[in-house]
DNA sequence: ATATATCATGGAAGGGGTTCCAAAACCTTC
DNA sequence: GAAGGTTTTGGAACCCCTTCCATGATATAT
């Protein structure tokens, strides 16, 4: 039996239908078949149809390994996360995957438990070129890794993270900040608090200078003693509302705030438990404004900023296809940057305002809260 | 040049390390640098240094797609979900990813937005064998469908849904209901309305035989104006809420109930929304329970019933993994049933009940609730 | 030392597609 | 009807591994 003429004699296991199976059946070569397969246009009309009817008379569909062997390509993308519990990266794969549906791309999803994981992760996707590419969510790339992902041809998209090699869409924290800032000096507010997550994170230094430069946008002079540093969680902003509390309630040094805004609406949802829990009301007595609009946002009423999450991800899976396809337009030359690379694209979000009660600019849905009450699960 | 020895004169495209360059470098033969990937015994341990010590060299790694092809198994399992917002098919799907980074699989979310979507997975993954098998969250799957995953050798294995056919892993529905009707009796209602999901779904009908029986467990004779049904949403369960209100508290047919059991979180989130607003306290003059755990009943302590969707996802994994081994261990026989297939499992989980505040069944944390309220976002 | 069993090794033959070149078939045109 | 151009078609070579058989090397028994 010569190479090229598989054996059709396995045991009992159904053997699938091959390209050849299909080619002897419509009485035509391999090439005649896989021209059909890929929309080849050198085909007659008549063979093209006696073709197609052997592919759905014996049920065929291709192999996609096989495939994807033979075309280096395996219309799979590989999509990067930290282990996706929190809202953001929900969204974020919820719109990765709507694009991905449209142009026909799978994914798979690497998700990164434990701190190690992540580069075990890097090292290994473009070496065992399982997918053709990949997105990034938050996580921070190495240079390193990235280089190896444009070496391999493998183009990589950064979502909420940057890396100069490769293309990021980012959200502009700043801006978002500022907003959240503005905000609450139109309502009069001149102590606003902030409750800020730690400043190792590159996002929180964003948001502190979008926080500075709100304040200095109206005249108000920057006072360190509002600002506190927490972990982006529930408790840890329970905990820096305490100390704020600790310095401008109890000892009284300087007039207390009357608005906060929160890093993040998990950090400001501690934030309304802790004033609460002292009878300072919101948004009657202090105004808060969160970050983030996670879900929990809009049954409890919070005024917060949004990022647009699924968008990005949408538009990260369109730009990762674009590199894809412009990848295998031009095989030699190319309109290129002088490295023999296309310029890295970054692309910039802009967050938006979302007013609710929480900073009390307008009164709840029906003039009057629905008094649920949020309980302290401690 | 002869077929076998792969040409190595591509463009500038840097073409991967190949198990070629191994045996060459390492002046060994094909086999055995084959062997030495799948750890097979019979390689003398200085060949394999040598071996090794070529693959680190010239930094290779196994192309996925070519071993995939060649050993017919692509070590990726697929996973179709419903469009996975749901906390429920996000916690299911961590645990399925946990357990899969343990076995070595990668995971395919093929994620179900629309109607039809579901089929034509269904229908395409078998043929295309890109996986080696799937896990299916909530959808229906059937017969012919499950038929052709298991024709293929490609184990199947169910979440929260059923058949015959295939492995799966189920919720008792009926005890999950049983418990919390019978909770809200330990605590002395007698009176205990029910806002069901529509009784089309199976879950539905099985949450109302697990009511019916708690109450008879009581010796209370089941009353159908107690009960109303509605889709598994926050407006709806607010609707419902609304019925057995008109019923019971404004035209007086008969006791009004002390105590309601809603079919799902969200539901009722719209039931403590819908009393609060006419201005019946919860806990203090009726009870509520609900179903599902999802994050913000935690917040909101709202005593639930919680499933074990992570480990339900563990678990799934777990046995497809199982599956697949057991499948390329016996190779003609087997210890099977009589159809040469092995018998299905089924793995039902109980549900168990979480206990917060909005029963009353015990105070909130430091003796008075924390007063964020919540607010209507109509 | 010889016969025999055991282990290590090389490499052809797949696995199921795509690509590309050369040959065949079909049109035009003079 | 021959020459020249265009399409259509067949199939070898290749994508990169694994599998398995045959061969050579080594160890064990006689």
């Amino acid at each position: 039996m010569k190479a090229g003429t598989p054996a059709r004699l396995k045991g009992l296991v159904v053997t699938s239908v091959t390209i050849y199976d299909i080619a002897k059946q419509a009485g035509v070569g391999l090439g005649t078949v896989s021209r059909v397969l890929n929309n080849n246009p050198h085909v007659r009309p008549e063979t093209r149809a006696r073709v197609i009817g052997a592919m759905e008379e014996l049920g065929y569909h291709p192999a996609a390994m096989a495939r994807g062997l033979a075309r280096q390509r395996s219309d799979t993308i590989g999509v990067i996360v930290p282990f996706f519990t929190r809202p953001f990266f929900v969204e974020v794969l919820k719109g990765i995957q709507d694009a991905a549906l449209g142009y026909n791309k799978d994914i798979i999803l690497y998700s990164v438990l434990q701190r190690g994981q992540k580069n075990v992760y890097f090292e290994r996707i473009p070496r065992e070129r399982k997918v053709d590419g990949a997105i990034v969510v938050t996580l921070r790339v190495h240079d390193e890794h990235v280089e190896s992902f444009i070496r391999r041809g493998m183009p990589l998209v950064l979502v909420d993270t940057e890396n100069a090699g490769a293309d990021s869409l980012v959200v502009d924290n700043m801006h978002g900040a500022e907003t959240a800032v503005r905000h609450l000096l139109s309502l009069g507010h001149r102590r606003i608090g902030f409750v800020n997550g730690l400043l190792r994170y590159r996002a929180s230094q964003e948001r502190l200078k979008g926080y500075q430069d709100g304040l200095r946008g109206a005249g108000i002079p920057y006072d360190p003693a509002l600002v506190v540093e927490t972990e982006y969680d529930r408790e840890s902003g329970r905990a820096g509302m305490g100390k704020l509390w600790e310095q401008h309630w109890e000892r009284h040094t300087g007039r207390p705030p009357t608005a906060i805004f929160a890093a993040s609406d998990v950090q400001a949802i501690g934030v309304i438990e802790f004033l609460q829990s002292k009878g300072i009301r919101v948004p009657q007595a202090v105004a808060v404004v969160g970050y983030d609009d996670i879900e929990l946002s809009k049954y409890l009423g919070i005024t917060t900023i949004r990022q647009p999450m699924y968008e990005m991800g949408r538009r990260a899976m369109e730009l990762l296809v674009n590199r894809l396809e412009e990848r295998r337009g031009s095989r030699p030359s190319s309109q290129s940057s002088p490295d023999g690379r296309p310029p890295t694209e970054r692309i910039v979000f802009t967050p938006e305002l979302v007013v609710r009660y929480s900073c009390g600019s307008r009164p709840a849905a029906n003039g009057d809260p629905i008094s649920i009450r949020l309980f302290s699960d401690v």
